[in-house]
DNA sequence: ATTAGATTCTAACCTTGTTTAGAAAATAAA
DNA sequence: TTTATTTTCTAAACAAGGTTAGAATCTAAT
């Protein structure tokens, strides 16, 4: 009983995962924590043994949101080698985000469809973390124009925002079961956004 | 006191209003008809006068949501002529869109982020409503693909829904006061899923 | 098997929320 | 001004939620 985990360690998990679970089904202040308590087969009251109170639950689960996405779009970074391209670059965040986004989905969707719900103590807790991921990708940015891999007469901050926002939204649609696999969407959302929808030469 | 609007109705006006900014803000869940209330300066069993419950004023909220959208596109679709290119007909459908949510952004922000997060009646209650617009996009693009303007080799489901996204998030992002004209912004918005941020000519 | 420690349950407290019925006040008509 | 109608308030009913303290149960080591 050294490597495994011990039974604390275990039903903390359970509970944090059935809490992102419905949290992100049916919002913050839409799920009490007897459904909680519920979906792990235990009461209400026990779950205080494990955490301090609802706030604390949902803190949890947002930073364990914001790790998950942040690590995995680190790790696709870097797999690129040296001489990786812009355009590599940008796809491998792009597959990153939305492979935690799509593979974690009861965290990430947690986390981002009670963004800007919450209390604001909860809301400020999990801040830091959030402007350093967003930090990140406007380095990334930053750093494609001056390169001159991407369009000077886009708006980084919207074509930011906009990834975002097409990444995020798949979290909500996403379903594990009947889509294709998460890299080729992945694939597919990034080539979107680099190269658009219009066939090549029409009307610019 | 015949074009004018009677007391009943501006006072209805005024609460669907307040409703729906602290949808938005709060969601429905984290929404008390007292906090409703305090913002037209009533106390909260008044507000059954005019609506019959939480629920109702929450359909009236997402009916009136989906009605402004679905309107600004059209009336956006109608200013074109004939001779109008898919790319200017998507242009067109995506500036009606953006502006719709971003003028009405109480509105509409509230029926984005409280989707799948209400009671299944009043979720139900909007659906068709709901697929009747996205019946619109999907024709809008399968003609488009046809018509030989959008690549075909993109997943119109995902490209539509990656559209959705990143639309509808910023409702949750702009900021009337300090961001630029709601115009521009749909035409930026529109310009990057028409043809991508990479310059031209970059590793296709 | 006994015991100490870990984990969960029970039962209550207190607050808050939605809803209703009837009284009170405001408004408009006569 | 008086009356009828509309609109809002008051007060309570009732349910549900977060939280806590102490009892009960389980687990694992002695």
């Amino acid at each position: 009983m050294q490597l495994m985990q011990t039974k604390r360690e275990k039903t903390h998990r359970m509970v944090l995962d059935a809490a992102a679970k419905l949290f992100s089904e049916q919002g913050y202040h839409g799920t009490s924590l007897k459904s909680i308590a519920e979906a792990v087969n235990m009461q209400a009251g026990s779950l205080y043994y494990h955490f301090s109170s609802k706030d604390q639950l949902m803190q949890d689960v947002l930073n364990k949101s914001i790790y998950i996405i942040y690590s995995t779009v680190k790790t696709e970074m870097n797999k690129l080698d040296e001489a990786a391209s812009f355009s590599d670059k940008l796809k491998a965040a792009i597959r990153g985000h939305m492979i935690a986004i799509l593979t974690y989905a009861d965290y990430t969707s947690a986390s981002i469809r009670n963004y800007g719900q919450l209390p604001d103590a909860v809301h400020y807790a999990s801040q830091p973390a959030r402007d350093e991921y967003e930090q990140f990708w406007r380095e990334l940015f930053e750093q494609a124009e001056i390169a001159g891999a991407i369009r000077a007469d886009v708006d980084k901050h919207l074509l930011r925002l906009s990834i975002f926002g097409s990444m995020n939204w798949s979290s909500v649609w996403f379903n594990a079961q009947q889509n294709t696999s998460v890299e080729a969407l992945a694939a597919a959302q990034a080539d979107i956004f680099l190269h658009g929808c219009l066939k090549q030469g029409q009307n610019r």
